[in-house]
DNA sequence: TTTAACTGATACGGTTCCGTAACGATTGTC
DNA sequence: GACAATCGTTACGGAACCGTATCAGTTAAA
């Protein structure tokens, strides 16, 4: 296994997008949004605690459109929600075991996807 | 510039997926949706003639669903729509300037977050 | 203790999208 | 010519999302 950085053409990387979406819309998955995805992404790869707040802020959006994004993926059961009890203020947002599997069966589909790529020096 | 098979970890590819639709979010740029993205890419990368019965059976979606997309990325200025002449029942989808700008800055983004990636033989 | 700051959620009017069903227009068939 | 098949669109009620403004609850400061 060799570590380098790859140069991707323009081709090449909008072949994986292109690929990877069709594959994503055409499989049983409810279709996330982008903001619903970084979020979820964000929840899962980045280390905790995360609140509303730091969402708002890490995607630049307004706090609204996290409490939404965390409503529609709270009832498909990809996050939950916890009252922070050390500040009531705040609200801890959760992984759970069937958003590890989504994001897991996620990046499974962009690793098929990924296979056949050009790699340089 | 060597061509080979891209192995990618889980780790590797969820990165680059958080670290896309991060910067999609945080640009000024209008967040289309998977079924956008996946019309729009098979607009711009396979070869025409596109109708909307085509493309509903490439996504396999409903012939509304498209229908729908279309008016919003027409709004957008990133496809437009024509009458067939041969045959006055179909639409023919089009690329637009301003979609190939739109589809080449998708590129650039996705390029920039793709630069670390760990190569296998 | 009164006030201010801060949290996440809610309300609002408007837009987009959802799946399903029906529609007018055009073409092909008998 | 009459009829059916095919095209894309529209209609429908319901859901999600948009940005903005405001809200109640909690904490910190005066």
């Amino acid at each position: 296994m060799v570590r380098m950085s790859i140069q991707l053409t323009t081709a090449e990387v909008l072949g994986l997008w292109h690929s990877v979406h069709l594959a994503l819309v055409r499989d049983d998955e409810p279709d996330l949004s982008a903001r619903q995805i970084a979020i979820l992404l964000t929840v899962y790869l980045e280390a905790p605690p995360h609140t509303v707040r730091a969402l708002a802020a890490r995607l630049d959006v307004s706090k609204p459109v996290i409490t939404r994004a965390l409503d529609t993926m709270g009832k498909l059961g990809l996050v939950s929600r916890r009252r922070d009890e050390k500040d009531k203020r705040n609200v801890l947002i959760q992984r759970t075991v069937e958003g590890a599997l989504f994001v897991e069966r996620l990046a499974d589909t962009v690793s098929v996807h990924a296979k056949e790529l050009r790699a340089g020096p």
